[in-house]
Formats: structure tokens, C-alpha cells, sequence
DNA sequence: AGTCCGTTAGTAGGATTCTAACAACAGACT
DNA sequence: AGTCTGTTGTTAGAATCCTACTAACGGACT
């Protein structure tokens, strides 16, 4: 393992919530099993003066223990045990802040969908959990294509799930992922040759469910290494929406119109 | 729902990553549905001017989607999504950093845990998981006795699954809590009536563990309203423990000296 | 005397909060 | 059509706060 995993893990660890010290405290600990502020200062970039105020922080959070020696000695808990109480602050923060947001949440979560205009998405995952929510509310009918480097199996597993109650259609390109072949070998889902593949470049994924929802997404730059900026466009219930459905339905042809 | 609600919710959300004027964001849509910075100016105390960099961070972040009309438009994505989007980044961040950890890990947990001395926990919490961390690795006994207001049910937990293989006694007061009681009905779990209970009002939990590890907590004020903060100390494989342990023997008299 | 330890204090830099201003545009009114 | 007012989105800067980092000190120990 190099200085850039540990760094990587430091920042992990700050995007968790702790100070760039504490994470440096914290890291020492867990390589020392037990030690003084002094070993962490020298295994650290983490000033010796500034070891103990951090230490006092990460044992406030449940991640070190302190054991009131001369020199104090400092011990992290055992990994196991910092997931699990990492896990059970982030769990309780979220119910504090969803507690109060489930009171004041509008009547339903959809009426402000159906205004007339398109939704943007941004990123591969965000695009992937509107998919996801899309397809889970859907009441008659679901098409669904892909580009073959787009393949989510959070999606797939939705896809699936959904054909036991719907009509599911997806394009013969997505199966050829030979996960997505699996996953599907049992389920009602169905395979549909389109007529023109979206094979462009830039092409990302396209849905339309029960002839009044659509989302359409393409591929930008790559953000990160190997992964490429996908954005969505979504409308529902709209003139927008019913236009770009229609425009599909000419787009596919004949063998799929039917089914947008 | 009060104001304070409002704040401990935006607090919260704080804590879990938004800065103050995202989370406050974040909130307005949830009760406006959709709405312009213009709504959001109105409803809550952030400057118009900033809502649109706000907005921004948080469709950045899935929480937030974004249609560009005259005014922009926005929405906040529905609750069940949001949690989820916040699960998943936080169990994205955790993976990276203890990814790391894993590697660096020294030996086994254990071999730093009998150096001479004891070590200090503070807070419930932490010394729940702690007494769950020390039952779990027993090996031949377990006796343990807690003040009636600390019952824990994943340390109720703890204990009934150790019982499956070890000798494990609790104390008669811990089982008058209905809750414990129902837990161990159909366990191997043995219920002991110690000559001298715990009910002085400082004691807090005490567990003696395989004749070779103890822990002790005490309680003090309450930090929260209703919480009183426990601190405990405990030790394994040392002087110190089997001091401790020889003094439990005696304070608690015959009957139950031979399970320390 | 020198080193180590734990504590305290102060400075620098960066981020966030908050205020202010501006150009462009839309709508109302004449 | 022209004018006025309000709104929108963007940009910039000041104030505040927090974190990172440096420095110093008294006491204990060797």
C-alpha cells in the first residue's frame, strides 16, 4: 500500500466528518494497535501538542480509548467496531434530520413532477436512482435501453422486479451483458431488437413507461478516470414529455411504437 | 413541528455533510415541492444570490433536481431517495477508507489489549459496544450485572447468543426489565441473585469475563436530558484485572465468587 | 542540563456566511 | 413604443469562523 492509499483514506475519512487530524490520529492508531502521542507524532504529519486534543475528539466519538498512563497510551477500537459506530452516528444523524423532514414532505412526492418543462440529472449514479424510482412507479408498460458501458445492476435488479407486475421491454443490446443476460434468464422481462441501436458515441440510456414518462441521457467527458459524466433529461404527465415520446415512437419504427 | 425542530434538523444535516445555507436549501424544497430561489429567498434565511450555488451543490449530490426555465426551477428529490443517496455516499466513503485500514492492521485486535493498565470509555454507547466486544470473545463464563436503566438490547443480544456456548450468569436485577426477561426466556442464560445489587446511584454496569477481564462503569450527570453520561474502565490479561476481579470475589461473597 | 509530556496560546490560511452590486430581462403602465 | 419597476442570475468582496500549524511553558524524570 502506497502514501496516495493512505491519503485516499484520510480523505475518506474527513468526507465522514473527521478533522484532517483526527483522521491522521486515528490511521497511526490502527497501524500502532497502541500508542503514545509521541508515536503518532512521529508516524504523522500531525503536530505532538495537537495528538491529544484530537485523540480526545475520536475517543468522544467512540473510535479511540484512552488509557490514563505516564505517557497517556492511546488505542484504537477495532475496525469492525469504528464501521460499525461510524454507521450508527451517520444512521442517527439521518433520523434526526429525516424525522423532521418526513412531517413537513408535501402531499405527494409526484404532483410537482407533472409541470410542464424537463428535469436534469447529473452523474451515473444520480441518473441510475431516477431510473430506478421511475420504473418502480410504473403501472402499465416500461422500454428501456442502454448503452452497453451503462449497465447497473441496481437498475437491472429494478427492471426485474418490476416485469412481475408490467410489461418490460428492453433493447437486445443491454442482454448482451452477460450479467444482464442472468439476471433476466428467469424473468418476464423481454428482449426487443430496436431498429436502430444506440450505438452513437454519446448515446446513453433512454426510458419511457405507461406512454406519458420519459428520460433520455447522454455521455460527456470523464470527470473521473473511467467514468464518464452522464446527464438525463426527464418529464412526466407533460406536453414536453408527450412530445418526445411521440418523437420515439417515429424514431423506433413500427416494430416498437406500440410500446413507447 | 417548531423552529427548533427546523434547526436540529438543519443541524443534523450539517453533521452529515451540507454546509449550513445547502441544508437550509435542501429543506425549503422538501416543503415547497418545486420552487425559484426567489421561494426559497422567502422561506428561509439564505440570501437569494446564494441559493443558486447551493442548489447547485446539492444536484451535484443527487439531492436536488433542476429544470432550466424562467425562473429555474427546483426540486428536491423525494425523501426515500435522499436517504438512500445519502446511504449509499456515506457506505461509498466508509468502503474507501476502511479498505485502507484493513491492510494496515496490525496482528490480531487482542495483543495490544493486555498491556498493563486499564483502558476508559465514556458514553453509553461506546461502553455497550465495548461489554458486546468483550462477551463475544468469551470463552468459558460470563458474569454480568447492570443497573436496571442501562439496559441495551443489542448487549441483551450479545449475551443471549454467547449463552449458546459459554456459562453465562446475569444478575436477578437485570432480569426485572419484562424486555430482558423475554429475551432470555428460551436461553441457556442463568439468572444469579447477588448478595450485594448495584443500586447505589452512581453504579453502572459491571462484567467479569473468562476470570481474566472485568469492566466497571459508573454514572455521572446528564450531559442530554434523561442520558446520563457512563464512563467505564476495563482491563484484560493484567495485574490490574485480576486485582479487580480478586476484589469483585470478595464483594460479592460466596455464592457467587467462584463465576468471577 | 536535557528530554519528554501535557497544556495553552497565537498566527495564517481557507472556507463559509453574509452583504452588495450589476447587467439583462420581463412585465406593467402610459 | 417608451419608461419604470421588479426579478433573475452572476460576480465580488468583507466578516466571521474553523482548522492547520507553530511556538512556548511548567513540571517531571533521567
Amino acid at each position: 500500500m502506497t502514501d496516495a492509499d493512505e491519503d485516499a483514506a484520510a480523505e475518506a475519512l474527513q468526507r465522514l466528518g473527521l478533522s484532517k487530524y483526527e483522521a491522521a490520529v486515528f490511521i497511526a492508531l490502527e497501524r500502532l494497535g497502541t500508542g503514545t502521542a509521541r508515536d503518532v507524532d512521529r508516524m504523522t504529519d500531525v503536530p505532538r501538542s495537537q495528538v491529544y486534543g484530537a485523540a480526545e475528539n475520536l475517543e468522544e466519538r467512540g473510535l479511540v480509548e484512552v488509557q490514563q498512563s505516564n505517557p497517556i497510551q492511546y488505542r484504537a477500537v477495532p475496525l469492525e467496531e469504528a464501521r460499525e459506530t461510524l454507521a450508527e452516528r451517520f444512521e442517527r444523524e439521518q433520523e434526526r434530520a429525516f424525522e423532521y423532514l418526513e412531517t413537513v414532505r408535501r402531499g405527494t412526492d409526484h404532483e410537482d413532477e407533472h409541470q410542464e418543462g424537463v428535469w436534469t440529472v447529473h452523474g451515473q449514479d444520480n441518473v441510475s436512482s431516477r431510473i430506478r424510482q421511475i420504473v418502480a412507479d410504473a403501472e402499465e408498460r416500461v422500454l428501456f435501453a442502454s448503452s452497453p458501458e451503462l449497465v447497473d445492476e441496481e437498475v437491472v435488479a429494478a427492471l426485474g422486479e418490476r416485469a412481475e407486475e408490467v410489461d418490460v421491454w428492453v433493447s437486445g443490446e443491454y442482454v448482451e451483458d452477460p450479467d444482464v443476460a442472468a439476471a433476466f434468464e428467469d424473468s418476464p422481462v423481454q428482449i426487443m431488437s430496436f431498429p436502430e441501436e444506440l450505438t452513437a458515441s454519446a448515446a446513453g440510456r433512454m426510458l419511457a413507461v405507461d406512454g406519458d414518462t420519459v428520460l433520455l441521457s447522454v455521455l460527456g467527458g470523464e470527470d473521473l478516470p473511467g467514468v464518464r459524466m452522464e446527464t438525463a433529461i426527464w418529464s412526466s404527465d407533460t406536453g414536453i414529455a408527450t412530445v418526445l415520446l411521440q418523437l420515439l415512437r417515429s424514431h423506433l419504427g413500427e416494430t416498437v411504437e406500440e410500446k413507447v
